[in-house]
DNA sequence: TAAACAGTTTAACATTTGTTTAATTGTTGA
DNA sequence: TCAACAATTAAACAAATGTTAAACTGTTTA
């Protein structure tokens, strides 16, 4: 890509390419999106959300692992917006936030898929 | 989405539910690629490259940061095959890996910006 | 070939992050 | 209301990560 592109870069005399930036706050929530995508575990959960809400103990029961170590992640996941927190009487149960984001993780997987 | 999925959780007797999972090296990839996304000095990095191809120095100056801290930085998305290598006499010009990167950027930067 | 420049690497350090365990909050049903 | 269950929170700790400064490697050109 961008392969037209000219590379005259002599000595440190560069020229300034004025670039449209996305405001501090997009960039800083992106990020925050994508560190909350940037782990094993939480990468796990949210594959098996793509099933289906699930509540936590079933993820804890599923996962063979702590409710609270669950809960934790799920947190960092909903304080991204990744996930949807409801409440279903003594259960709360979470799921993928909207279909933007089922796109974004397929993509991922996809891109990540093919470049093996 | 996917509310038309059953809800019925109760006591501790869960329903397992066969969940088509991804292979331990995609999951990994996967979280390595969102990982080294997940840090705004990195984003803002990539934001640069989306003008075009840039070299260590280049970026360095427009960032207004130490050629080391940039390239410690470029290491990071180049291991996680988001940017290209390419030596052009002194320098080394880096850009973006392919249009897959360039769309999955947009989208997460969309996705944010539409949810504020 | 040696000086100058471009880029990378290393080690040390501070900060952040993930996990464990135990205590706490919230909800239901006997 | 209180016992039982579901989930969250807090504190302590280990591991991973980002930054700085200095040493090092690679390339050009005088």
């Amino acid at each position: 890509m961008s392969s037209e592109h000219t590379l005259n870069c002599e000595s440190t005399d560069h020229q300034m390419v004025s670039v449209i930036k996305r405001s501090d706050d997009v960039i800083e929530d992106t990020a925050s999106l994508f560190s909350a995508l940037g782990e094993v575990s939480r990468l796990r959960l949210l594959e098996l959300l793509f099933d289906g809400p699930r509540c936590v103990s079933e993820l804890a029961h599923e996962t063979e692992q702590s409710m609270s170590l669950i809960s934790q992640r799920l947190k960092i996941l909903h304080q991204a917006r990744l996930v949807n927190k409801e409440r279903q009487g003594k259960h709360i149960y979470y799921s993928l936030s909207d279909e933007h984001i089922v796109q974004l993780l397929n993509n991922a997987f996809d891109h990540v898929e093919e470049h093996k």
